[in-house]
DNA sequence: CTAATTTAGTTCGAATATCAAACTAAATAT
DNA sequence: ATATTTAGTTTGATATTCGAACTAAATTAG
């Protein structure tokens, strides 16, 4: 094996690796970057569901399960906590007294932000020191990933 | 704001959302993907227990809870079911009767070899259509990344 | 226009997962 | 030899999740 090749190989096995360990790593500075916040009385999990609440405004509670693929039972056991802390809101339907509409109180939308504040301190990180056509080429390889994702998701 | 700065805002707002949503659906996936093999009596958490053992292999328990990040108790839990569904050793130490090493069986090494795969087949699907220089370039991206994560870590 | 059916969300019971503290046995230090 | 430390297991408490049964509201069929 040449020495071009070697290094090639290098460069796979460690993105191989480094896809492996980077979300749990990101779930466990989130986790530690709340502990730090002044939201102190959250999970990096319900973080997760408001920001996935925030991004989907009004949505029901069934459509939010799907979102999440969470079963129904546990969305609801999840709403209760994150009401209860005054993160969530849920919203009668005028029309439809059987559906529940979801969004954030303020104080929700403070974590929110925080949390996607965060986020876009990661992304920043992410592509330090990258022009603009290196930094769409990075994106092509997560549209890349993501389609590899919806091929096996759709088996 | 110019069509230029607007192309790039929508790449890191993509990148972004891909680094949310991507871990998800891998450990989605790496679930469904066992489904559908010889090796259904498994989890993804089970995968990712046998992947660190084969990678670290005859490390104590001690060592193993701690590159997992898992108390000591929750890993014997875990060790209990793997090791009656026969794809992971415990291996007594002659020097030191308290220490427990952990290796992976037979059975173990084979499901070991079958996620490896898998994890490849993903990088390369990640990697598609870009040159040597270009992997390189995502790999340093990936560095950055890891840079970010053990310094936010250390705080 | 009722009846039956479907739909949205909650409740409940069972199964798992996790942690931290107490515990056991072995090794090391005093 | 005795006390302390270390490695791993056990135990009890708490969390999470699922799916099935349930309630209430809306829709459909007769």
């Amino acid at each position: 094996m040449n020495s071009q090749s070697n290094e090639i190989k290098k460069d796979y096995d460690f993105i191989n690796e480094s896809l492996i360990n980077v979300y749990d790593s990101i779930m466990r500075i989130e986790e530690s970057e709340i502990r730090r916040s002044r939201f102190k009385d959250i999970t990096a999990k319900e973080v997760h569901l408001v920001h996935t609440i925030g991004l989907h405004d009004r949505k029901t509670t069934s459509q939010v399960a799907h979102i999440l693929k969470l079963s129904k039972g546990t969305l609801t056991a999840n709403l209760n906590t994150l009401e209860r802390k005054g993160y969530v809101m849920r919203i009668a339907n005028q029309e439809d007294h059987r559906i529940i509409n979801l969004g954030l109180t303020s104080k929700g939308r403070l974590l929110y932000r925080a949390h996607d504040a965060f986020h876009k301190l990661l992304v920043q990180r992410f592509l330090k020191g990258f022009d603009n056509d290196e930094i769409h080429l990075i994106k092509q390889a997560m549209v890349n990933l993501e389609e590899f994702i919806d091929e096996v998701s759709a088996k």
